[in-house]
DNA sequence: GTTTGACATGTAATTCTTGACACGTCAAGC
DNA sequence: GCTTGACGTGTCAAGAATTACATGTCAAAC
């Protein structure tokens, strides 16, 4: 049901078709809620047929662009108001770090390495796109920038933490009779 | 695919019934790859079939106790080793973010500190299993250890945030003409 | 004795998500 | 004229995940 309402969203912020919200979503809600045209698409027809959503225009190759309607608006506030919040988390990036202890000492750092290049990845794209975007446009792009700030803070953790990681699996940590990680402070 | 690797980890590092990686999967791996019993159970009848786990015991009600074979370990190591890397992240709390803006100003404050409260509890929670778990017990302990960390920094990085994005919603952000927030140096 | 609640394992229907397939347009470079 | 690549919309089958259903055991409190 999140998709659904991240598509409400950005059609309130902006008319868009669903080509273009394949590729807005992925650089910004993409970050939070990974969607595949072939998962918009469908979704858009369905919120058109409940009038949550309009065609407002036509472009070249059969392009069509919606817009959200008042009542799709009202769809969204419902929904943060009265809905149940899911706080769950999925990350598999992070599930394989329990794994690592079946790795050799070196593969393991290796590994992390190799994600460590992929979290400096993802800070530069937002980093990027923080710089070329005009997020003082509206309402709706400053609670992206908002949200995008997350994102840049998260990796930014991210690194810190696989740097960390790598220090305590190098000391030996995942080995037998290896030391453990001590609880250090942080912020 | 995630979750049958959880399980062998789990499942590598110590005996267990389904019913116990259902308890233990919530305090750990549960916090970046949720899962329902209903899941789990198929899951290991499908792994104890394809022997990467041998049921080695049982108790009372039924119970049964599984444990990861040399083959299953070994299915790990080639999961980590050659199969494509997923660093999707899926957070509906995130993605209600961009949507704040359609409430009132006051409402989509009152909004983030019921998120905040939130955010304590999963830290206190993390803390407390930091506190009351033997996680030098073995390199799989550490390697969850290591992982619970990135829990606890994530937490700590998310209440922060909403501190601050809260701020910039204070400031009026959301509003028509409000003032952009401001790209503020982190870390 | 019986009720309650934690323990314990499963199945079934529905929904969500992914990945592959499928089709067609338009502009620019060769 | 043709090719390439981005644009653009869609469907379908398979797999993953959630929710509700379903059943039964055991220990402790009443």
């Amino acid at each position: 049901m999140s998709l659904r309402y991240g598509l409400l969203d950005l059609l309130a912020g902006e008319p868009m078709s669903g080509y273009d919200l394949a590729r807005y979503f992925t650089l910004s809600m993409g970050n939070v809620w990974p969607a595949q045209h072939s998962q918009i698409y469908p979704e858009l027809a369905k919120l058109a047929s409940e009038g949550l959503i309009t065609q407002t225009g036509e472009g070249p190759r059969g392009r069509k662009v919606y817009q959200t309607t008042p009542a799709g608006v009202e769809a969204i506030r419902a929904w943060l108001r009265a809905s149940e919040r899911d706080y769950s988390v999925r990350y598999e990036a992070l599930l394989r770090v329990f794994c690592l202890w079946v790795l050799p000492t070196d593969e393991a750092l290796a590994y992390l390495q190799r994600d460590r290049a992929e979290y400096e990845r993802h800070l530069d794209q937002l980093e990027k796109a923080l710089a070329n975007h005009d997020w003082a446009a509206s309402p709706a792009s400053r609670a992206s920038r908002l949200a995008i700030e997350f994102g840049r803070r998260f990796y930014k953790m991210h690194i810190e933490w696989v740097d960390w990681a790598a220090e305590q699996i190098a000391a030996g940590t995942l080995k037998p009779g290896g030391p453990l990680p001590p609880v250090t402070a942080v912020g």
